[in-house]
DNA sequence: ACAAGCTATGTCAAATATGACATATACGCA
DNA sequence: TGCGTATATGTCATATTTGACATAGCTTGT
């Protein structure tokens, strides 16, 4: 690609890489998705089993049961920091954590 | 304690609660700083085995040197998601991750 | 049908984390 | 000594995350 080409392409927002490049980023960008949607997951699990609605998960991190339910659905306004924080209030080990991480799933390809 | 004194603290800026609960809370406090300074220390650790500079890191990551310095000393202003990324963008593997938190040492009490 | 409890989703002001920058310290080398 | 490189620490404007709130859907029981 020429310099040209590629300052059009940045001036019209695109970010200008090689393939490799990309394929990396999203290599990353899977797994790190992949880490947080196993503590997702694992949030999720302990509180059925501890029978717990999200409201009183709430109570017990100090949240509130919309942002628990967010947190469940690994909605991306959720931080890796409160899903932590999270699990382990309820009563999740660090064990119980790390055992989640490394029983995370692959993401599908579409 | 009666509710009165109760009253007088909190109004004073102290939380009341038992000694269990304390503990409780402090022992989950734990937890979370072990997991998050053994990120630190395994950003660290696989940055000098690849023979990196903080500032290289820093550009792989998208941030820099001196995020990079407070990432790996545990700095109380880097969230877990940061410590995250950074080893995943520099090579580090979810497996890798996994490892590092799973030999996390314990703090000891002072 | 209604009520009560649980969960999902959107919004927003306030709180927190962030990159950038300045600057300090330390180490090796010419 | 000075010079270049690497790392540490503090500050700050901005960006992101947060709890709180409103509200809707969905069950279950009456």
């Amino acid at each position: 690609m020429n310099s040209a080409k590629k300052a059009r392409l940045e001036a019209a927002g695109w970010k200008v890489g090689t393939v490799a490049e990309f394929l990396e980023l999203n290599k990353q960008e899977a797994a790190f998705v992949e880490m947080k949607l196993a503590l997702a997951r694992c949030l999720h699990a302990l509180r059925i089993r501890r029978k717990l609605s999200q409201s009183r998960v709430a109570e017990l991190v100090g949240s509130s049961q919309s942002r628990v339910a967010k947190m469940e659905s690994g909605d991306p306004s959720v931080s890796v920091d409160l899903l932590l924080r999270s699990v382990l209030a309820i009563g999740g080990s660090p064990t119980e954590v790390v055992r989640a991480l490394a029983s995370r799933k692959k993401l599908t390809p579409a």
